[in-house]
DNA sequence: AAACGACCCTGAAAGC
DNA sequence: TGCTTTCAGGGTCGTT
């Protein structure tokens, strides 16, 4: 699934190649994405120039002088871009057209995806505008996190899967940096010291950034990118998620999986307090 | 305000 | 072997 490191890789392949182009059509085959395609507010985007994207979150913006539009990759989408047409593969829900002719093809099979227009100030939509702090842009992520667990009684997993809290760290990135810095994902999130939570943010920081490195976790059906399946080798280092059962890579007792907030959550019981 | 569960959906994997 | 069931998961929304 496209965790905050496919979607930086995925927004950078992209920008390389839509900066500066305009958009001559957009072709719509399947509209029932997370939201339905709106044809009448995207045409917004027909006949602009792209002047660059970003990234919030997990949302790419499309930037253009009209506006911006919000592209979500939701768990199973992917982009490819693609310098002449090719025959349709299953769920290519939508294409645009490049002034250069090229090709972006947006491809969902479980249409949890999403690609909106959210206008002239996309940081006040409303999808945007309650998001937590970029983990990777923040320099005192420790504080802040500790600033906001005040009162809060739920699990410091779901804590800090909460993009209101920080954006970007799903349930892979999750399990693995609270391992890391050695807190039980069970724990309550106001039961945890300012020194704690400054090594989890320490281990935020660095499994993002590794995983970006080396070019994501590749599990299952993901792909991504140019419409080639390109494999993140991410997965290797993973010390806890999906190993259940299996030896600690630090203490060799065995890795177990329990459900938190109706997610899996992998952890070692003798590591992790 | 915070927390929780339902929901959206398909395909892989497990179960029979 | 082949069919059926279960599970996975990000993020939003409605309810408690």
């Amino acid at each position: 699934m496209p965790e905050l490191p496919e979607v930086e890789v995925t927004k950078q392949s992209l920008e390389q190649h839509l900066q500066g182009q305009c958009i001559k059509s957009i072709n719509i085959r399947e509209k029932r994405l997370r939201w339905d395609l709106d044809q009448t507010t995207l045409n917004s985007l027909l006949g602009q120039r792209i002047h660059n994207l970003s990234r919030r979150g997990k949302y790419i913006l499309i930037n253009t002088e009209a506006g911006s539009a919000l592209l979500h990759l939701g768990m199973s989408g992917s982009i490819g871009i693609l310098e002449n047409d090719r025959p349709l593969k299953k769920h290519d829900h939508f294409d645009l057209i490049m002034s250069s002719n090229q090709i972006i093809r947006f491809n969902d099979p479980r249409r949890f995806g999403s690609f909106i227009w959210a206008g002239k100030n996309p940081e006040a939509h409303k999808l945007l505008n309650k998001l937590g702090p970029e983990p990777l842009e923040n320099n005192d992520l420790g504080t802040h996190l500790y600033r906001l667990s005040k009162g809060r009684k739920t699990s410091v997993k779901a804590f800090i899967m909460n993009a209101q809290i920080v954006v970007g760290v799903g349930n892979i990135y999750a399990s693995e940096a609270l391992f890391i810095s050695g807190i039980h994902p069970k724990r309550k999130a106001n039961r945890i010291s300012k020194k704690r939570y400054e090594r989890l943010a320490t281990a935020i920081q660095e499994t993002l950034t590794k995983s970006i490195e080396m070019g994501g976790t590749t599990l299952r059906d993901f792909s991504y990118s140019q419409g080639e399946e390109k494999i993140g080798y991410f997965k290797q280092e993973l010390f806890t998620y999906g190993r259940t059962g299996a030896e600690c890579k630090c203490c060799r007792s065995l890795v177990r999986q329990m459900v938190l907030s109706g997610r899996s959550s992998f952890y070692c019981a003798n590591c992790q307090h």
